[in-house]
RNA sequence: GCACCCGUAGCUCAGCUGGAUAGAGCGUUGGCUUGCGGAGCCAAAGGUCGUAGGUUCGAAUCCUGUCGGGUGUACCA
């Protein structure tokens, strides 16, 4: 593509210097062709003459420059050039079918994504952006960044105050040798005691008055802890023992979701006092201001709303721990490119921190990306199990795809998680995603286990041949012609889904592949017939091709389902 | 009130850097079956791209209005 694509460039300023036309070329249907350009539609306007009359002057050109690597050029409707590739230009690109475009080749690209709050639950949100997070990493790396992934939550807070105020109740006070037997000795019992936890300090600081004053109170002692580097106390004891208990869930999450670990974790403890100092320091430089005894970025000047940043009783609020956040990753890594992926409920308050920071740092800004995506919504509703409260868990939505899984039949774990992955990431990121767990354990029609099907299936192609020659061919018939003009886009798929980060085209086009290859497989006999050698070299690169790109999702291929 | 996001076939979604008859899957209807894994293939029905304007040779795509849904809007995160 990118060798046509400096033809076609070539042809167009050879023809019309004077004018600066981007030589745009795309991929287009296959009854066209491989590629197409609508450029003689644009200098139409600009030259004064019929679009048609440029195309075949345009044609002429590149037929010359291009020579042998061109099959024929045709112009069709209003002006469109179609071109065709020769056969043995297309197969060229079998030689390097899931090499991928460097596109952030020397870059250092700091991602962080997932941050649950420690002492709470992970929600479907924790999931989903786990997910998309792990994958636009993986995309990142592929094409050549050197990707750090990094993970930030509140250890502090108010949500931290209630949640140790409902386990002193538990505890009947401030008895760390207690905890144990309240929480059980395994991380899911203490995770769900935990959460059981907040919930009645949630419930006491919205329906008691006596009980919100003791969790403010609460609130400031956990600071008071970090302040004082406290882990002798009682309070300090029970303190860091649950929130050690936290990021054992977590982790223990991360690794049931096969999500690569990340390098390092921010508690806002530790970005607390770098936020604090970076605001107090820009107060007095007049980025941030005082109004009613808290410090606020004045937003409105920017056409955006002002947030408080520091409350009128000294506190840090989440703005000023961002600020610290993005001051200590920045200290960390000297990033080129840092990359925010959070629900999209926040994207106003981010762009407000944003242009707070860019009013002294405006590079850190020019740098920093903001990814928001949608919520995920089950069909068929929650099933709640023994809790209260609302929202969908992350284990609701795995529980389902369980349940789904072992319905189908298929009770194997690389089939369910394949299933939750590919359902979030197939669709573009941004909207709201409807699950829906029946379909994305189906192995008919665009899902995960489909995929893998199709990957276990051309395996098994091969292993049926085993000890066959392969050999890579030197023409191509029409059905494997149509295989290996669909695989030859799968470099130009990821440098999209890398640059746009959107994981969701990579989903896209391997479910077109293996619709492509499928249809192959129908009309054309591969072991037994005459071009035996040719089509095993093909389908072997199809099945490389598929594992590459699941791969690149974070999704297994099994040679066999 | 103001700001941001979303609105494409019955359902779930692609397509959005403007281009050729708007594409898939599920579901519906019909066909292929001694098959290299049929978990597939072939085909049909189904859409005034929320709606009204505008820009353009050309708009699902860009702009404006409008309707509907969601989110955010000072001391929560």
């Amino acid at each position: 593509m990118e060798q046509l694509h400096a033809q076609l460039a070539k042809a167009i300023t050879e023809l019309y210097p004077s004018l600066d036309i981007k030589a745009e070329l795309s991929r287009t249907d296959e009854q066209f062709g491989d590629y197409a350009t609508n450029v003689a539609l644009q200098l139409a306007g600009r030259l004064g003459r019929s679009p048609r009359e440029i195309a075949t002057e345009l044609t002429n050109k590149l037929s010359d420059i291009a020579g042998d690597t061109v099959k024929d050029i045709t112009i069709a409707g209003p002006g469109f050039i179609n071109i065709r590739v020769s056969d043995e230009q297309l197969i060229t690109t079998l030689k390097n079918a899931t090499q991928k475009p460097q596109v952030y080749s020397g870059q250092k690209v700091v991602t962080e994504y997932s941050d649950p709050n420690p002492f709470k639950v992970l929600h479907v949100g924790h999931l989903y952006t786990t997910l998309v997070g792990d994958v636009i990493s993986r995309i990142i790396a592929a094409t050549g960044g050197d990707v750090h992934r990094v993970n930030f939550g509140g250890d502090v807070g108010l949500h931290v105050a209630k949640s140790m105020w409902g386990i002193l109740q538990e505890l009947g006070g401030e008895h760390p040798d207690k905890l144990e037997a309240a929480a059980g000795d395994d991380l899911h019992s203490r995770s769900k005691w935990l959460s059981s936890c907040y919930i009645q300090g949630n419930t006491a600081y919205e329906a008691d008055e006596a009980a919100k004053a003791e969790i403010v109170a609460v609130n400031k002692k956990v600071y008071e802890v970090h302040a004082q580097n406290d882990h002798e106390s009682a309070f300090a004891r029970i303190y860091w023992t649950c929130r050690e208990w936290s990021y054992d869930y977590f982790k223990a999450f991360y690794n049931d979701l096969e999500v690569v670990p990340f390098e390092k974790y921010y508690p806002e403890s530790v970005t607390t006092p770098t936020g604090i100092q970076t605001v107090q320091e820009q107060l007095n430089n007049g980025v941030y201001e005082e109004s009613n005894g808290a410090v606020v970025f004045n937003g409105e000047k920017f056409g955006l709303h002002t947030r408080v940043f520091i409350n009128s009783q000294g506190l840090p609020t989440y703005e000023a721990k961002d600020v610290g956040l993005i001051m200590q990753k920045w200290r960390d890594y000297a990033f080129d490119l840092s990359i925010i992926i959070t629900g999209n409920d926040i994207v106003e308050y981010m762009k407000v921190v944003q242009k707070s920071i860019e009013q002294f740092m405006p590079e850190l800004t020019k740098r920093s990306h903001h990814l928001a995506h949608g919520n995920v919504k089950m069909t068929g509703g929650i099933k709640m199990s023994s809790r209260k409260g609302n929202g969908l868990l992350a284990v609701d939505v795995l529980d389902a795809a369980m349940e789904a899984a072992r319905e189908a039949g298929l009770d194997n774990r690389q089939t369910t998680l394949a299933a939750v992955k590919y359902a979030l990431l197939r669709s573009r990121i941004g909207g709201d995603i409807i699950y829906d767990p029946k379909e994305s354990v189906s192995l008919e029609g665009n899902s995960g286990p489909y995929l893998q099907y199709a990957h276990a299936r051309a395996r098994s192609i091969l292993a049926k041949a085993e000890g066959e020659t392969l050999s890579m061919p030197d023409g191509l018939d029409a059905g494997e012609r149509s295989l290996v003009r669909k695989m030859s886009e799968y470099p130009e798929i990821v440098e999209r889904a890398a640059k746009e980060l959107l994981p969701h085209h990579l989903c896209t086009y391997l479910y077109e592949l293996a619709q492509v290859f499928n249809r192959f497989y129908e009309h054309n006999r591969v072991v037994g017939d005459e071009r035996q050698a040719v089509r095993l070299q093909l389908v072997a690169l199809y099945a490389d091709v598929l594992r590459d790109g699941l791969g690149l999702l974070g999704i297994e291929a099994p040679d066999r389902l």
